[in-house]
DNA sequence: CGACACACCTGGATGC
DNA sequence: TGCATCCAGGTGTGTC
């Protein structure tokens, strides 16, 4: 489920109810997710006060002075704002009960989300090697260019590199390679400096609309407030195949590209 | 190092 | 209606 858009706008959903509340409890409804829950997690955050709430790639964390938890979402996962003490529905796997009288109640049914925790000044080690945020300086078209030079992989898959750039999943790929006029099979090596400069252009810009709509609700996504995405009203291409092309007409096809479905329309991209 | 296949897990849609 | 099959927004791991 959850790309960037999608974390981000969970992490805004959140963040006015968490920030500056302290954690009284944790609910841990199962020993693990993707991963085992660590032991810091119903040791050394109870009691602590949130101090912010941040996003880098696809992960939330929540500062404190112990540690951070570090959430992911996975593909099916959803964090809900609610009055603590409500009964738990199926997959509702962990509660983070605050001060307020709420709880943050994470459910994902298939659990390929997780819960772990980064002690002070440390950096977790899935957060080692990701690539430059989309939405900051640092990230550009030179660097997609640089990184890409060599590479024979398709230029999709290069994209959902997390190491090339985070937050950019199967939705978004597809869409910024649509509104940037490149096939997303097309090798990353061979794609010139003056593309990735505007491919960089559209992936900031998608991304940033997305994020505007509140995300995208295919099934399941839901904001921490119970509303859905309305990005998906906006989709060009993913989840289009043999649909017309909004902007020239010609059928959207698809087709597996490095393990993952891919929409392109052959007549705006190449 | 890069490229790729596979793994994890459940539920919903589809087809017979 | 029931059952089999396929597909899904992510990403770490193992192999070549």
């Amino acid at each position: 489920m959850p790309e960037l858009p999608e974390v981000e706008t969970t992490k805004r959903g959140i963040a006015p109810y968490v920030e500056g509340r302290v954690v009284e409890r944790v609910i841990l409804r199962r020993k693990n997710l993707r991963w085992p829950i660590p032991r810091a997690i119903r040791t050394a955050l109870p009691g602590q006060r949130v101090e912010t709430v941040a996003r880098r790639a696809k992960y939330l964390l929540l500062h404190t002075q112990a540690g951070s938890a570090l959430l992911h979402l996975g593909m099916s996962g959803s964090l809900r704002l609610l009055d603590a003490g409500l009964p738990a529905r199926a997959h509702d796997h962990y509660d983070l009960v605050l001060d307020s009288g709420k709880a943050l109640r994470f459910n994902d049914p298939r659990r390929f989300g997780c819960l772990l925790w980064q002690k002070p000044g440390e950096t977790h080690p899935l957060l080692r090697d990701l690539g430059p945020e989309p939405l900051s300086a640092q990230f550009d078209g030179d660097w997609l260019w640089a990184r890409s030079r060599g590479r024979s992989a398709a230029v999709k898959s290069f994209l959902m590199d997390q190491g090339t750039v985070v937050g950019v999943g199967n939705i978004y790929a597809s869409e910024a390679l649509f509104a940037a006029g490149i096939h997303p099979k097309r090798a990353a090596g061979s794609v010139s400096r003056a593309r990735y400069a505007r491919l960089a252009g559209e992936i900031r810009r998608v991304l940033r609309y997305a994020i505007s709509r509140g995300g995208t609700t295919l099934r399941d996504f839901l904001a921490p407030d119970g509303a859905p995405g309305y990005f998906e009203q906006e989709l060009f291409v993913y989840g289009r195949a043999g649909e017309p092309c909004k902007v020239c007409g010609t059928k959207i096809r698809s087709e597996v590209v490095g393990q993952r479905m891919t929409y392109w329309c052959p007549g705006c991209q190449r």
